[in-house]
DNA sequence: GGCTGTATGTGGACGCCGTTCACATTGCCA
DNA sequence: TGGCAATGTGAACGGCGTCCACATACAGCC
């Protein structure tokens, strides 16, 4: 059976087209300014049949939000896989979790809204069945630290929000503009720097 | 001249008004919560009268953020204010710049809701005019730490954004529940401990 | 004390929003 | 082939931010 060329009454998959047109429009304007209506308009449905896909609005936007932190995950991986190998077991994991770092802040500041829709305010629990996922992404790298002997025993615990808080607290500051760097300033230098220090931070005793 | 005494055609200080229930209402729902109609309902007011004193449902939101970010600095400092005197200035330097993060962290815990409006994607460059502004707090104690040498020369620049993206960092993670201490877990130890780190990192030469 | 201009508050309107509901259309499976 | 579940439509509701013409009150000047 065929369709009208045009337009067939059913759409196919409208809830992946829901999500990617969301995804543009919270790209484009911010979660804010993300409406179930415009989202309708540009897949060029009526509002409500995206209610046979998603709860409310805000099961849409959380759609999104799990799309970018898989996407964050994946680019995170790529840039760590890139790493250069080292024979000094202690130094490979004292730079793979500055990397883990910079990776993170860079795809932050990379996609800003798509950030703040996965990490920020909306998020409602980690989302399960992710490849490769931000937050293991880190502790992997924590655990190279801990098992080269790179932080000091009081300090294993919690060592992980280390530098996750150390990259989360830059970007959101970033992207928020409470901090400025002023101009000629890298904020992916900053995040290394960053970075840096509090894995130093780690290997020493209390 | 006297007035009515139930309602005078004029408030006397509907702005302050205005403020004071727009900042309830973000306590109580967050700041997509707070309605301008809503807010104008609780002053009893016409939801247009508000438009005499603030441009945009955005500028009643500022003011809001302008007087929480004046309220988390005071708080900061009158913690700050209360730490032990030390005779070795270097040790007091560096508590005082764990004390700092531990206070952020504290004040955004104890107001999350108006944490998230002074310093969350509605900032709009620092308030001016506030005595004790956070950031200047934060600013003063890594100067310290500098004065007392408790900072490697090439660690100077930026040294304030380390701990500041640490507390900052850590509050907004917990405040938007992505990362979760599980039970028995003091986050304000945490941030004690993270701060420590990132002291204790910004000592060590590069 | 009265007049007048300015500040302040009102009520109604507009268009957009999220959401719901009865109804229309389609694909699938017995 | 008939019927059922899935999917999409259109109209409606109340709430929102914002603007406008209009009403009211205050303050300064004669």
């Amino acid at each position: 059976m065929f369709r009208m060329a045009d337009r067939p009454y059913h759409h196919g998959d409208l809830e992946r087209a829901l999500v990617d047109a969301a995804t543009a429009l919270v790209v484009a304007r911010g979660v804010d300014g993300c409406s179930l209506r415009e989202v309708a308009r540009a897949v060029g449905v009526s509002p409500s049949a995206a209610y046979r896909h998603f709860d409310d609005r805000a099961a849409l936007l959380a759609a999104v939000a799990r799309r970018a932190y898989a996407d964050m995950g994946a680019t995170m991986r790529a840039e760590l896989d890139a790493l250069p190998v080292r024979r000094d077991a202690g130094r490979a994991a004292r730079e793979r979790a500055v990397a883990v770092g910079v990776a993170y802040v860079r795809w932050a500041l990379a996609e800003p809204e798509r950030f703040r829709a996965a990490l920020g305010p909306l998020f409602d629990g980690s989302p399960q069945g992710i490849e490769d996922d931000p937050y293991h992404l880190l502790q992997g790298a924590v655990a190279d630290l801990a098992a080269t002997g790179q932080i000091a025993p009081e300090r294993l615990d919690g060592a992980d929000l280390a530098i996750w808080t150390a990259a989360h607290g830059l970007a959101a500051l970033l992207l928020d503009g409470v901090v400025d760097l002023g101009p000629g300033a890298d904020p992916l230098d900053r995040a290394r720097t960053l970075a840096e220090v509090v894995v130093a931070g780690l290997a020493l005793p209390a």
